[in-house]
DNA sequence: TAGGCCATCTGGTCCT
DNA sequence: AGGACCAGATGGCCTA
């Protein structure tokens, strides 16, 4: 399962196949996990990368003496059982990936885990935002109000994944608030960092792009704006920047730094 | 070449 | 006892 297919990296090798090419192969890291594997887990030295604690041998050796086959088969056991384990939470990474509001395609280079993450939890906060307000215009019209009518019903062209807003057959620039409430040229960098303030500081999405540099905004389900027709309404606006935690994390900041370096 | 991202291995800890 | 989860370490691949 190899979830990124940008790269000729195979993240789901035979699980026999790898542990016999990293058992044989003579990198450091090899040579100690191998090591590792057997002194380590059969004698119970405990000096592995310099921890003191109990070593896992202790663990597996008490009610009988293993063997080193027996404990490389463990080790084996083990080292499956993560690596499906990780691999599940890649899939499940791929899963919240497929529906952001993000270009997918083979031409695009997918979003990194920590990039993925934070799309997502705006484009969570964004969504909470828009689903007050529209709560809100709700009220407005049952309250009595006429004023805001159905909101962006003059420009009718587009619609915030209503149905019934039949789309122009011009080609329309696909977007929303998350992708940029500004209809300039909406590629994805400009649009994702126009729209999310705090999303602006993941790499500029462009950097991510391979050809061609402006890959069609493919969104989620049903929120589709029109090229040329801004629209001032308060959905379609940037949730308040109180709606985003600013990022803090040192990666975050490094990845504003790589954003800024891009203007 | 440095840095970013990732997969994998590993040991520790907690839970069932 | 065994599995799940976590974090540290390491090496490989890719890009600027």
């Amino acid at each position: 399962m190899n979830s990124d297919s940008g790269s000729s990296r195979s993240s789901s090798p035979d699980v026999d196949d790898m542990y016999a090419r990293k058992s044989s192969s003579s990198s450091g890291q090899t040579e100690f996990t191998a090591k590792m594997s057997s002194e380590h887990l059969s004698r119970g030295a405990g000096a592995g990368l310099g921890r003191t604690s109990p070593d896992i041998g202790g663990k597996y050796k008490l009610k009988k003496q293993v063997t080193e086959e027996e404990i490389q088969q463990l080790r084996l056991k083990i080292n499956g059982r993560e690596r499906k384990r990780m691999h599940d939470l890649n899939l499940a990474m791929d899963g919240l990936r497929e529906v952001m509001p993000y270009a997918h395609g083979p031409s695009v280079r997918k979003l990194s885990k920590i990039a993925t993450l934070l799309l997502a939890r705006n484009y969570i906060l964004m969504l909470t935002s828009s689903l007050d307000e529209m709560k809100r215009l709700v009220g407005e019209i049952y309250g009595g109000g006429h004023h805001a009518a159905f909101h962006c019903g003059a420009a009718a062209s587009h619609g915030h994944g209503h149905a019934a807003h039949a789309p122009l057959p011009a080609a329309p620039a696909v977007h929303h608030a998350l992708l940029g409430g500004a209809l300039a040229p909406p590629t994805a960098s400009s649009a994702l960092s126009v729209a999310l303030p705090a999303l602006g500081s993941i790499r500029a999405p462009q950097s991510l792009m391979k050809t061609p540099p402006t890959p069609p905004l493919q969104v989620g389900t049903g929120f589709q704006h029109w090229a040329g027709l801004p629209c001032p309404c308060a959905i379609c606006q940037v949730p308040p920047p109180a709606a985003h935690v600013p990022i803090t994390s040192t990666g975050l900041s490094r990845l504003s730094a790589d954003k800024e370096a891009m203007k």
